[in-house]
DNA sequence: AAGCGACGTCTACAATGGAGACCTCGTGAC
DNA sequence: GTCACGAGGTCTCCATTGTAGACGTCGCTT
């Protein structure tokens, strides 16, 4: 009966997953820059910072990411402090339930996908 | 290099996903009411019938499927004759170049994503 | 002959994807 | 000191994708 599911959208998913992937392995939140080289590292996806964020604030509005202000050794630079973003937990659900339904539908066409 | 890697929206990757695994344990084509069906079902999103045609010709356009006359058995109504769809080689392409994607994405988070 | 219902079409609008101009203010050069 | 530069983030604008629903047509029933 799911009560109005939420959809990702392919972008929002690339952002969240590349996120989650920074955070994790070096056990700190990320900067927007790191998050930038890597979605066009990892995902092969060039985005202008614009773009970046005015994604980051909807998926911050819907609840999935979340950030902090960095405090550390970095001046603040033009009035505005550097933010450090990760993923919230509600995030981390939806990442894995849309896994879930990717890897249902993918599952009878292995043969096909390979 | 990957030169402009091509990007799914993620509904019409549900779609290409779903149509592609109606044709293939049916072997053949498939009407939209039968997908429209798979949709709600399967992947648990429930659309409308004005919604999935707009997005199946968003998809012809790219060349991702296409459809043939349904010439058996069910008699032409309303002056259209009924459409069934199926997947493109292209459109099959899509789908594995995206799966492979997001396969890389999850490779290094399946502790954190189960 | 009347209307139901199966099909596809069309229009309108909301949400998401994306670029680029812009503003502010530390910092380093001179 | 003062000026340009650059690192932050903000804002505005436009394109694409997601979605619903009203509509038109015409075979099939009754």
């Amino acid at each position: 009966m799911t009560p109005t599911p939420v959809f990702l959208g392919d972008f929002e998913q690339l952002v969240l997953l590349a996120l989650l992937q920074i955070t994790e392995s070096s056990n700190d939140h990320a900067p927007v820059h790191v998050l930038r080289d890597a979605l066009r590292g990892h995902a092969g996806r060039a985005v202008s910072r614009g773009a970046l964020y005015r994604t980051l604030d909807r998926l911050e509005e819907k609840g999935w990411v979340a950030w902090t202000i960095d405090t550390e050794d970095v001046p603040e630079r033009g009035g505005h402090p550097r933010r450090r973003f990760h993923v919230t937990p509600d995030g981390v659900g939806v990442l894995r339930a849309s896994r879930a339904t990717l890897l249902g539908l993918w599952s009878t066409l292995e043969h096909v996908l390979d």
